[in-house]
DNA sequence: CATATCTTCTTGTCTGACAAGAAAGAAGAC
DNA sequence: GTCTTCTTTCTTGTCAGACAAGAAGATATG
């Protein structure tokens, strides 16, 4: 470790590896197929110990980017970042613009439900709307009914993909919206309206209805775009 | 490739305690917010040094399940999940399910790249369109080419998350393909159908159609998912 | 030449140690 | 009694060394 003090102190060591690493590879110094440095070596290259490196490997491992093999060494991965999509946005989530692939993803999948609907889906659908109705419940409450409605809504798709796709961009929308306006305005929440479109998303679901289905969930989420006071990004397709 | 896999392998401690800890936080049985146990006693309890538990908490840190403070403990993030989109296949991709995703999201992205196409999006997608055409190039180089059209167009459609989104999608699937036929079958690769479809996709964007850019996309992937072999997944009845 | 063994390198795991940061409790000042 | 400060203790962050397991190349042996 001699001098070679290329790291900041006040970071995290690992963060920083990683993020050197992981851009190596984004920026193909390091292309796919090519073996990498040992631990011993890296470690000494960032003038850190082999545990940092390690923990850095052991993430890019997780995420797909390299191949670690005993013995050997570790391998930049065939296709590096074909199994994570991460939606890191360090200055701040553009909600419009996560609103429009919501929108599109949401919309498709309601049409696959009306297109693979079975009776248990409808029936969780009927059961969400039920529980945003209900005028016993906290705030909290309906906010999870909502978030069931439309998981029922991407289960019934049929598709995993696109039931985990709408599950993930949900809580990140959720996520970024409950940060981004803390307790500084209500949430627009279940009004009568909202509870009308979504309705009309379950009617035409439930009589099969593809089309119908996507165009109520589009016209359902850009309402909800609009209501959160965001731009729409795109001029009407 | 994951039938392959059938041979005993080694188990790596740092997997399986990754894998629990993250279910544990899946399921609910570590609800978010709250506090876990600490290295030390997680190690005891796995019956693992501490280095593997430092590992597994690195990973599951990176991936946004975790907020890690330093003399306190870690602490189950608040939407734990909503951070990272992960493809993972136990018992294989669904390639039909995944290229329905794949429709769904680069046909709005063609929608919005007609909407915003700018002068540069355009030159990237002729360059992409003329390095398919050439005949002198080798099969790799125009997959890469095709990759490039596809990636020109998400980068248009102005929306990040949709450019990232089409290429993480598109990375997978090449992934998946090529590893379900290695060898076995020529890819069908650039026909003149092929280029046809592409050239009306990008007219479409070039006119600034939005609908038809949309219809074009959607037309040559579903073709794309045919040549392949694929059965539809949305039987229209 | 073919094969078995050995050496060496690398990753996987364990152990111990110390620094840095944070929280709880103890001690003193008012 | 209450407030402030210090100390202790716990936890994470980092380092160092060690050994087992696995793989590749070198070497000895037939």
């Amino acid at each position: 470790m001699a001098g070679s003090e290329i790291l900041a102190r006040p970071v995290r060591l690992t963060d920083e590896v990683t993020r050197i690493i992981a851009e190596r590879i984004a920026s193909g110094v390091l292309s796919p197929g090519q073996q990498m440095p040992s631990e011993k070596e890296l470690g000494e290259t960032f003038g850190v110990s082999r545990a940092v490196v390690r923990e850095a490997i052991s993430r890019l491992k997780h995420d797909g980017l390299i191949e670690v093999r005993q013995g050997v060494r570790a391998f930049v991965s065939a296709n590096p970042g074909g199994q994570v999509f991460r939606l890191e946005a360090p200055g701040g989530v553009d909600l419009a613009a996560l609103f429009d692939l919501r929108i599109c993803t949401e919309a498709r999948a309601a049409e696959l439900a009306a297109a693979h609907r079975r009776s248990d889906d409808l029936r969780r659908m009927a059961d969400a709307l039920a529980g945003m109705k209900s005028p016993v419940l906290e705030s909290d409450d309906k906010v999870s009914a909502d978030a069931a409605f439309h998981a029922a809504i991407a289960a019934a798709s049929a598709n995993g993909y696109f039931a985990r796709l709408v599950e993930f961009l949900g809580e990140a929308l959720r996520a970024a919206i409950g940060t981004a306006r803390r307790n500084s305005a209500r949430l627009p929440g279940m009004s009568a309206l909202v509870q009308t479109e979504h309705e009309a998303i379950f009617a035409a679901i439930e009589r099969g209805e593809a089309a119908q289905a996507g165009q109520a969930m589009t016209v359902h989420l850009s309402n909800a775009r609009d209501r959160l006071g965001l731009a729409e990004k795109t001029p009407a397709g």
